[in-house]
DNA sequence: CGAAATCTTGACATGAGTCAAACAGCGTGG
DNA sequence: CCACGCTGTTTGACTCATGTCAAGATTTCG
């Protein structure tokens, strides 16, 4: 876990103390939007994405969250409640730890603290970066979310980068804010050009060059 | 400055050491985006736009930064450049602090630092929220710039609550991430069923009510 | 009083959402 | 092993909000 990088073993050992494992199946709800916030996981196997209800009822995922990805940390102070839900989308493990103990941990090792302090900093710059993207064209919104998966999710194969998660083109359009025709529109036209291949549930990006240059036009 | 509000007073003496007082004219920057990043400011006196280019090369406007208010955060650790600029809208005051000094003063006095990750979170979650807010209609959107602009800078007269900052169309415009001929429009609208007034470079808001039950429709 | 800046209004083009229908991949049961 | 049906994808027709371009009105200030 990259926030401990710079504590020794034994204070790692201390703190592993607080911490339990647990296990959710696939659809399942890590955390929910509105809920009381008493806990931050950290996932160790499988993969959730992070959703939030936008204003006019419809759900967003703003995050995919991977392998040692955290989830659940802003609320750990301030807010007392989750600002946003996680449903896996794989059988999923991740480990829990208490707010109230970490909290004591950031206080007693302040080193842990700046670790944090840099991740949500880095958080924040790419959320106002999409917050500027808000009423870009559809295909530059898609392009830039082909990309965060490549990067994420994405597995190199003989013809291009396999992208099967998240799986259907209601997906997609959660993720780009727009609708599942609008993103087949678009696709399609890629299609056309030989830029993407895509089928149900898969997307394979064959000239990633272009799909960047989309998304920085 | 409510990061040290845990501090002793002899532990803020100390750290007051650090700190250095600057002042700027309107319409100037405290600091550029992309600029490296060795600093940050707490506004004292006076006010400032926070701005970013968007990828489409028109500058929007992220938050305004007000008396108390604190600009460069995130870039003292992780991010070596400034990821939005500051250009101030009055004439303005501000405290300095050296971004390696202000580390180090967080890991020697911890709460410093759970305060600051207080403060990110809440920024977070806010710009999360934006982004959700994205595609929504003008309407929405502006009435949400209102809001924020009526508890930041509002002020209550016998009429209403004025608002006479940031002053242009073009300004409101850049908030709601819109054209000013839109803003107009909407406005123009919204004057004629009475619920603001507005003239050359200044609003009124008459029904704050009927403003909040737009931006959350 | 005139010039510059700001705001308003109109006409127009268009991207993208909505509704609806046809189509295709994939699992299931007879 | 194949036909059926469920689910997800594609495509088309239509509508509408909003950006763009352009002109005109209004305010401020020298």
């Amino acid at each position: 876990m990259r926030w401990f990088k710079d504590l020794s073993d034994e204070e790692i050992y201390v703190i592993s103390k607080e911490i339990t494992s647990h296990a959710w199946s696939t659809e399942e709800y890590i955390q929910i939007e509105g809920d009381e916030a008493d806990a931050l996981h950290v996932i160790a196997q499988g993969m959730a994405k992070v959703e939030k209800v936008s204003a006019d009822g419809t759900t967003r995922i703003v995050d995919i969250a991977a392998r040692g990805d955290l989830v659940g940390v802003l609320p750990q102070l301030g807010e007392k409640v989750y600002t946003d839900s996680v449903v896996t989308i794989y059988i999923t493990c991740a480990l829990k730890i208490d707010a109230d103990r970490f909290q004591a941990i950031m206080l007693e090792y302040p080193s842990v603290a700046l670790n944090v302090i840099d991740d949500l900093a880095e958080k924040l710059a790419r959320s106002r970066h999409s917050e500027t993207v808000g009423s870009q064209p559809v295909s530059k919104r898609l392009a830039g979310v082909l990309l965060t998966l490549m990067r994420k999710v994405g597995r190199r194969d003989s013809e291009g980068i396999l992208i099967d998660v998240p799986r259907s083109r209601v997906d997609l359009a959660a993720m780009a804010g727009s609708t599942p025709e609008s993103v087949s529109r678009t696709m399609s036209r890629w299609k056309a050009q030989g830029i993407i291949d895509s089928g149900r549930r898969w997307t394979r990006v064959l000239r990633p060059r272009e799909i960047d240059e989309i998304a920085n036009a």
